[in-house]
DNA sequence: GAGCAGTGGGAATGCGCTTTCCCGCTTTGC
DNA sequence: GCAAAGCGGGAAAGCGCATTCCCACTGCTC
């Protein structure tokens, strides 16, 4: 009943378990052709699969990458999660999956558990947070790692450095350029728009969210503009929709077009910098809620270009970012040299619809 | 270097292996207080964690939750994925994550790895197809499973059972009303619609996609109207998009307002069921690549209520799935009976925006 | 005070596999 | 023709842990 054994299939064949094992995985030394064959009809006339974790206990690897998210149903992350994954299949490992909604407790935890299952690689796809309330947080989960990356495991981390790391042995950072492109994206932003700039961030702390609004007003700086106005909330589409709803109230106040208005667009119309783009959605859907339009009343743009969101409208200005290549690149190299180091990846600015000068025409 | 081991950590507490694994995890026999305080001293000076693969292969079991979807990255399954990542973690589980774009072979070979890593059980999402093509691989992919159950695992499948499973021995469904709902979805838009009727349909031989047809077609048929066109595209949006670059072709030959037109709507009015909301949005894109107008030139239904596309405009008509508790749901019980058997979950119609008639003015 | 169950701890076995080491054989080199 | 090298195969030793079995010892009962 239970799944047999290499031990079995042996007998079967009449060869030693030794040799069977040879046969049935590419070993340094491979059994004559005859035998071979024996040994592979009798696996599978058992229908013989090799037991992973004894192969591992063995060899001591596992096959395993684990991935840290902060919640897979976020189309960041699973965006993230498919290119880790077929990076996996590349090296034919599996990926084994902890989501952790960011704390620092649970991502420490989840190493934890990875480092107990022996897994090859730790791929940590989640913004670090820098609060104080999560330091001691970040110092078990950088000592987790570290301890795990001594133990010969790798680490590939995207965004930033994990914070507090001891060495760089065995750690692997695909950079985000989150601050040029946030520049980028506000200096392109700047040379169209008057009126005054307002951002939508998530929580302060959260590196990711931190990186942009720092290059945001930046870039609005290197415009000559005066810096932003920020609102933390939170990272998601619900403190996206939060945030909207405070403004939806600041440009009643003064001077958005009512429901019916078919007058001009007032000049200082507001310009909001939301840093991801789900929570660009959310204040979206907010602002409209209160009867205002994008980009005629205000416009807004987002960041990460959300595939499932290109085909919102207004069609979102955004900054695309190669999520999915991210992710492979997250995954350190297989087997070989221990490929600590940084890959960067590009960016791009995408202006679209919703922050189009109020007067043009819809280009689609 | 290498992670401590139990042998070492008992050493370091004087005392034998026996005792050290005694205390280390919930042990029917529980070593004296004085003896267990030790130990754990030991184990945490050590930064002792246990081997998952040793403990695996001694109780042969390993804590793992194996779960199959098409792609990661398609909302509709990360969703689930979430679900299914929560139950697992009440369970305190892990979760190993493969995806196999819905062939038959891969998911075969992706069982086949589970079973290999002796995984607890086996969540299966992604639809099943009944194409005389992967008549075969279905029929390998069911063999794998029995001989997966055979051998003491669980099967948590949604949607429909697998097909070709000889016993139920093992097998947990929980079934989605997909043909009830559809049927549901078309009465109550046949209610309100004079025009014609259109379905988007996935790849002929994909059962979810098949059973809402057939549903959809149903409650026309209740609601005295004739079966609508079906075509066969992709699952995705991309299919969608074509199939709705056809439709807008369409409903140009005989009817659609142009662009600047603003008389009102022509009374047969196309209604567009497709299968899925991804699909849904993917022709709603391609109509207005083409200058017409949801839900004014045409009315459009999805399916799923994809949380990410709630903010889409017009908002989406479609059917709410309860995706993450159907992920919570798939996963069979823990340790307990061998929870064969079916649950179901139910799903409710939800008439928004795109399906309203031509001439209301917007709501929202 | 002898026999008993009960208790807390250790020795040893095995989970299923990989891998080193060893052994007998054939092949090569001089 | 003989030693040395090479090769194909098996025996056996772990990998790190859980667990069964056993043993020494305490605290009882009669």
């Amino acid at each position: 009943m239970a799944a047999s054994t290499l031990t079995e299939v042996a007998r079967l064949a009449g060869v030693s378990p030794a040799t069977a094992s040879r046969v049935l995985n590419g070993s340094a030394r491979t059994p004559g052709p005859d035998i071979a064959e024996r040994v592979r009809k009798a696996a599978d006339s058992l229908g013989y699969i090799p037991n992973a974790q004894a192969q591992g206990l063995a060899k001591s690897s596992s096959g395993l990458i684990g991935l840290i998210v902060h919640d897979i149903a976020d189309p960041y992350f699973s965006a993230i999660a498919r290119g880790v994954q077929t990076a996996a299949r590349h090296q034919n490992k599996m990926v084994l999956l902890a989501t952790t909604a960011g704390s620092p407790a649970d991502e420490r935890a989840a190493v934890a558990a990875f480092a107990a299952r022996r897994a090859d690689s730790i791929v940590i796809a989640g913004s670090r947070s820098a609060r104080t309330a999560d330091q001691l947080g970040n110092a078990e989960l950088a000592a987790e790692l570290d301890r795990y990356c001594r133990n010969g495991g790798q680490v590939g981390v995207v965004g930033h450095a994990v914070v507090g790391a001891e060495s760089d042995e065995g750690y692997h950072v695909v950079e985000v350029p989150n601050e040029e492109l946030a520049a980028e994206l506000a200096r392109e932003l700047a040379a169209s728009h008057a009126g005054e700039f307002v951002i939508i961030a998530g929580p302060e702390g959260l590196l990711t969210s931190d990186d942009r609004v720092r290059g945001f007003q930046r870039g609005l700086a290197d415009a000559g503009f005066s810096p932003a106005d920020v609102l933390h909330t939170g990272f998601d589409r619900t403190g996206g929709y939060e945030a909207g709803l405070e403004l939806a109230a600041r440009i009643g106040a003064h001077g958005g077009n009512g429901e019916g208005g078919t007058e001009a667009a007032a000049p200082p119309r507001l310009c909001i910098f939301a840093v991801n783009d789900v929570m660009a959605i959310g204040a979206t859907a907010a602002l409209r809620s209160k009867g205002l339009r994008v980009p005629r009343d205000a416009a807004i743009a987002g960041f990460d270009d959300i595939e499932t969101l290109r085909d919102f409208r207004p069609a979102l200005s955004t900054v695309r970012l190669p999520l999915e290549e991210i992710g492979r690149l997250a995954v350190p190299a297989g087997s070989g040299h221990a490929a600590a180091g940084t890959v960067g990846v590009k960016g791009e600015v995408t202006l679209r619809r919703s922050t189009e000068r109020a007067g043009e025409p819809a280009s689609s």
